[in-house]
DNA sequence: GCCGATCACTTAATCGATTTAGTATGGTCT
DNA sequence: AGACCATACTAAATCGATTAAGTGATCGGC
């Protein structure tokens, strides 16, 4: 009755005046107890308002009923993971998980109670990457894993735990070069010749595919790439140089842009260099992001579909954690992606 | 020693040969074992690695060690509370909790697990503001909680939760009147006549107040306020159509905006009307986003220092949490905040 | 009419840590 | 030497749910 004092199996079972194993099997819904007890069992406990205490639950079955979420320590474009992980929380609903978000500092993760890790967007380099794979719990990487740079640190592991954290547990990407091959057309198709980009040197999977992709499109074509970078270090001065330097050439008159903050720089400073975005200057970013939609001429950008990409991460991790045992390869899913058109890349060839 | 098998409080008795209760004892730092036992099993403790579970203690101290935050479904500015979320995790782990967020939907909110609740920016009319403060556990409210409005639906509780609800545990706010006070005083330092603001129309405390403030300082200074709205429907659309409105007045020299979007339209379709921002058209904005500084000019804003604020909220949590039975009237702090200058307030009137 | 099987249920062990109550040891005081 | 007490520890209960093992009753088959 009381909202503070929560309701215990105890108490529902003494109501029904049955044990509370009799009430277990009752609400658990297996068989062992008769129909008649099990009505009258469930009746009195949705009258009590009884929730099981999860910790209770957790304890005995030495789960945590905890999924913990990774995310990249510096990111430009927060919106996506936002999105995510609230797709994450979506999924973890239905399986009855919390999620906890796992702080970026070492400090206290052997103290960490999850069941799983979802890590978005694992970067290379970033020491808490090896310890997180070496808790010894399943992980699914959103977007691939990168190699280990040369000049990171050996992991002090034993070959074991070396062996595990070749493998995750699961992953899911989305199809970057696809999206990204897509835009490039879709510059062509509205009359751009020579289109460059603003490229990270963040050095995550996806944006290496784009630009791996760009690079291997220009090729095909016998064009010479026009790469400029934007680097974490001094994000700002590096986005407005890099920007520069590709309008300063003159001949780009697309310009793709890893980045939301890229792509806004050139909207907001293509005036200045005679240019007029949409029209001589095409536009596109490969991660979609509110403030694209908000600028004049709005972006096209790809949606990445962020809250389908986290729910589907959870659902991977759900699938791993009821197998069990036996999950001798890594599942593995693609994220469908759209490219949304807007005003930035309308171009001069025809509508839309 | 296998990482995947966790070392337990019984594993560290048997190998220092005593009970389980010595063992605890000794870990837990109280008295009642001699300092030679102490040292002892806290040497074996170090070298098994041991941790404890924490499910298990939380279950013996009927304490869930998890704090649970509410973020606004529909958000404008994400990285303010995805910044003000990982404050909270900082803080959260000096006191041993861990941070889950809420579902926007009420399915299961019985099954929550939380010591405590953090509402980040709530919204009026919310619903799911009511089944949070009904829950009985001590909410901390970022920000203001509205007064509820007269179409909310009267919530279905008791007397006594009604008078609960009337109260949060803690408030942490802004001062965001001092601080659009002094943006406005900025704006004709920098030589700027009529200030105009795109206001929202979002029902959060923190927006009002700026609006107000905005309406009290035009009024103290006999100046007809120049106010457009972007609401939360069509929010491009009319994001724009309040950009258009202001500057089609002419006699706007100045513009507060209160979400990232809205200054960025500003910006970007300001030399559509011959304006020239930092120049004849100056532009701040009341909430700080990284976007704001990857524009060319970058704007103007109120750096709220999100990360501090939310270390705030969960440091008064904490508090309320340990005060256990004595606190008779809510805590309250307020987080410093600080007026970012950028070059779209540049002006005519000297250097800055 | 008796054996074995099935059903419906209860008892008790279990998860891992904390904590109360209880016990043995040694020392001090008179 | 016996009473008394503090110290250092152990045994066992506890948190709330799950589940293996056990008990008694009923039923069917031959």
């Amino acid at each position: 009755m009381p909202p503070n004092r929560r309701v215990t199996l105890k108490q529902v079972a003494e109501r029904a005046e049955v044990s509370r194993a009799a009430a277990s099997f009752a609400l658990s819904g297996r068989p062992g107890v008769s129909d008649a007890t099990r009505t009258k069992v469930l009746r009195i406990a949705s009258e009590l308002g009884y929730a099981p205490n999860q910790v209770a639950q957790n304890l005995r079955s030495s789960r945590t009923g905890m999924v913990a979420v990774y995310l990249p320590e510096d990111v430009s474009t927060l919106s996506y993971y936002m999105e995510a992980t609230f797709g994450v929380i979506d999924e973890a609903e239905q399986s009855g998980h919390t999620v906890t978000l796992i702080p970026h500092r070492p400090t206290g993760l052997n103290r960490l109670q999850a069941d799983g890790i979802i890590m978005l967007d694992p970067t290379r380099g970033d020491p808490m990457i090896g310890h997180l794979l070496d808790l010894g719990l399943p992980v699914i990487s959103g977007e691939e894993l990168p190699e280990p740079s040369d000049d990171d640190l050996p992991r002090p592991s034993s070959p074991q735990s070396l062996e595990r954290s070749a493998e995750v547990a699961g992953l899911v990407t989305s199809d970057h070069a696809a999206s990204t091959v897509e835009l490039l057309e879709h510059f062509v198709a509205r009359g751009a010749r020579r289109p460059g980009i603003i490229a990270s040197s963040v050095p995550m999977a996806w944006s290496m595919t784009v630009e791996a992709t760009y690079r291997q499109w220009c090729a095909d074509r016998e064009l010479n790439p026009l790469v400029e970078y934007a680097s974490l270090d001094g994000l700002e001065e590096t986005t407005r140089r890099a920007t520069r330097n590709l309008l300063d050439t003159g001949t780009v008159d697309a310009i793709l842009a890893l980045a939301d903050g890229s792509a806004l720089n050139v909207i907001t400073s293509a005036a200045e260099y005679g240019r007029r975005v949409g029209e001589d200057l095409l536009v596109a970013a490969t991660v979609d992001s509110p403030v694209l939609s908000y600028t004049d001429p709005a972006v096209t950008a790809v949606d990445l579909r962020p809250r389908e990409f986290g729910r589907r991460c959870m659902s991977v991790l759900s699938r791993v954690l009821d197998a069990a045992d036996a999950s001798p390869d890594t599942l593995a899913e693609v994220v469908d992606t759209e490219v949304i058109y807007r005003a930035s890349t309308r171009g001069t060839a025809g509508d839309r």
